[in-house]
DNA sequence: CCTATAGCCTGACGGC
DNA sequence: TGCCGTCAGGCTATAG
């Protein structure tokens, strides 16, 4: 699920529930998503500390600590945040609960266990080290460093925007989101694209990612002209009339409008 | 550098 | 109703 407006909302949401509270033991009951760290460290070096501030890179939520550590999570494709007044309310596959000195319960929640937990003493490092491209709403992100990032690539737009080496953030879903507003067929060979179409994938990318984290990353409350609200085969097309259609690419399914996006 | 494939996990869905 | 295959908004490793 978690694509860079979703894990924009769980940050807010955690900005807003999990700041300011002294940590009063860390639960992790799933391992195996435990990255470079024992459970046993990990609860020992959250203790009684607070989360402060937090952040976000691409698909990567960070959690910091007033002190030295940075908790680290990433959630596949069905992770999410819960934070909850009684132990009865965190959802039930909830892989990490961390309890707070006010009663309350933060629950890392990833059904098919995709997802990652860490800690770091260094954020930026940390993003370094996972070779992870610029965010598309960090602010020395510019339509030119976009066309620098892209200009070496031979593939397919698809797959460019959806490698998080070249752009954090973008999954299947707004990849689609993106080439659907753009006109582009999912299938274009970046080789083929001219400043200009960057320029303009851009600045739709900007717009997609703002009206999404303003409708809380719900398919529902997108605008109606939206593909994500139509993503599947045989619709008509919201834009064109066109239809809808599903293809593969680089082994991931993608819907587009046979009518109103075209290869270059 | 690229693509396709398989694998990691679990649950929902449709067809029989 | 129950079983079974397929699919899902992520990512990595491998082979070609």
């Amino acid at each position: 699920m978690p694509e860079l407006p979703d894990v924009e909302v769980f940050r807010q949401y955690a900005e807003a529930t999990a700041l300011h509270k002294t940590i009063r033991s860390v639960h992790v009951h799933e391992p195996d998503l435990l990255e470079s760290i024992s459970r046993q460290q990990l609860a020992q070096r959250l203790n009684a500390l607070h989360f402060a501030d937090t952040g976000r890179h691409g698909k990567y939520l960070f959690l910091k600590t007033a002190k030295r550590w940075t908790l680290v999570l990433h959630f596949g494709m069905t992770g999410y945040l819960a934070y909850t007044q009684s132990q009865a309310k965190v959802p039930s596959p909830a892989r990490m609960t961390i309890d707070f000195a006010n009663g309350y319960h933060l629950a890392y929640v990833c059904q098919r266990k995709l997802g990652v937990i860490d800690l770091t003493d260094d954020p930026e490092g940390y993003i370094r080290e996972k070779g992870l491209g610029p965010d598309p709403l960090a602010e020395g992100f510019s339509p030119e460093r976009f066309v620098d990032r892209l200009k070496p690539r031979r593939g397919f737009l698809k797959s460019a925007l959806m490698n998080q080496k070249i752009l954090a953030g973008i999954g299947n879903v707004y990849s689609d989101e993106i080439l659907f507003q753009t006109g582009f067929h999912p299938r274009t060979a970046v080789a083929d694209l001219d400043k200009a179409d960057v320029k303009d994938l851009f600045r739709v990318m900007q717009e997609i990612i703002d009206t999404s984290v303003g409708a809380r990353a719900q398919p529902d409350k997108l605008p109606p002209n939206y593909l994500t609200r139509r993503r599947k085969a045989g619709r008509p097309c919201p834009r064109c009339g066109g239809q809808i259609e599903r293809t593969q690419v680089a082994g991931r399914t993608a819907y587009y409008c046979t009518r109103h996006q075209k290869k270059r």
